[in-house]
DNA sequence: ATTATCTATAGATCTATAGATAATGC
DNA sequence: ATTATCTATAGATCTATAGATAATGC
């Protein structure tokens, strides 16, 4: 269910392709302006799509464009979890999460900036970071490594804070984003209770290579 | 020049009126849906203002929303400095500047849904909550009680940490507002490298009265 | 006399659908 | 035979403006 039935024959192939076609276009649409009033006619020409298959898929341009917000979600996850694959320490999970989001807007700008434009909705979502996060955030609770008032407030600080670092980032941008990246995840990990030195250094640490 | 000049005859008073009254059409839809595709037809109707009026006053819907923005932010603002006056430790001023927002989304619901929707974009802007909050980082860095890479990572981190809570509570409300933005105004104070024990003390202050 | 507001409307979109065309399944 | 896509278009908006109406200045 979560990943979906490979298409079986060419005419599920071709449909899962202009379907995916409008998906894409819609993501670039929110990345770029995230002006969601742009007419259907665009976007289907941004597809390279004929005007009327766009009600083949759905019924209407909200949909599509919460289905762009999703599947820019779903990659986001996916990113992060591959990166983050054998590292233990909630406090380094986080971290990392942190900085990697942020390298993630130089290698992925147009996810990155879709989830820029429309994260806030999503913070309490179960797709993207959020999900994974709060794990973390429960799991370091539970051997006391972490101190907060709730896991959502947790979660609000920290995914707020990661949408406003990108936000400025992407209007001002800096010399060197893993500096301001450190910089936040370091500010996290006090949040979260983690004493000054130790935040420092784990926010410190060189982020886990791509397999 | 930042206090309008007060209008000196009727006609300009009238001209005011109108105008003020797209500006409030403008905030109410700002702040009920977020949603800025509506027609001009809609947004003149609501102001109970003939459609060609509109015209008279902003060129363009965009033009618009950006002055409703801005006029939320202004009484955001003025809101603020007067339940902070006299309150001199930045600690204390960054705490209480948390929560009074949050008591605000109760008490000005319509400006603070606004912001809620439009705030991302405005961390950097010099009206709100950001340029008080920015002196109150600098001051406090200067005598040594915050600690942080940057003023401008630790604005990102409590504007964003602020909104990200105000979303959540605006979609999901819990039972006491003030306990969510005492806790977030901690895990604030602890980010800006305030010992834990004090940060609690700070957080749980009595907030100052309205005069 | 001057200025703002209002009403009416032309022209330009934009949405949703119907019907023709093209591609694949069996 | 079935299904998706594409083209064309009707009808419903929506924007921007022109010209009439109302209110105030001097």
């Amino acid at each position: 269910m979560s990943t979906p039935a490979p298409p079986s024959n060419r005419f599920e192939r071709r449909r899962a392709a202009t379907r995916q076609a409008l998906v894409g276009a819609a993501r670039r649409i929110l990345a770029e302006s995230g002006d969601t009033s742009v007419s259907i006619q665009m976007i289907a020409e941004q597809a390279d799509v004929g005007f009327g298959s766009f009600y083949n898929h759905f019924a209407s341009k909200d949909a599509l464009f919460d289905e762009a917000v999703l599947d820019a979600l779903e990659e986001y996850g996916r990113a992060i979890d591959e990166r983050l694959e054998g590292v233990d320490d909630p406090a380094e999970r986080i971290a990392f999460g942190v900085r990697l989001s942020v390298s993630m807007a130089g290698t992925h700008p147009e996810t990155m900036q879709v989830l820029r434009h429309q994260g806030l909705a999503h913070i309490q979502s179960d797709r993207g970071l959020s999900p994974r996060a709060l794990d973390d955030l429960r799991t370091g609770a539970a051997i006391g490594r972490f101190s907060f008032a709730s896991p959502e407030i947790a979660l609000a600080a920290l995914g707020g804070s990661l949408l406003a670092l990108l936000h400025m980032r992407s209007t001002r941008p800096t010399a060197d984003s893993d500096d301001d990246a450190r910089a936040m995840a370091e500010a996290m990990l006090r949040m979260l209770g983690i004493p000054p030195d130790e935040a420092h250094t784990i926010a410190s640490r060189p982020l886990p290579v791509r397999d």
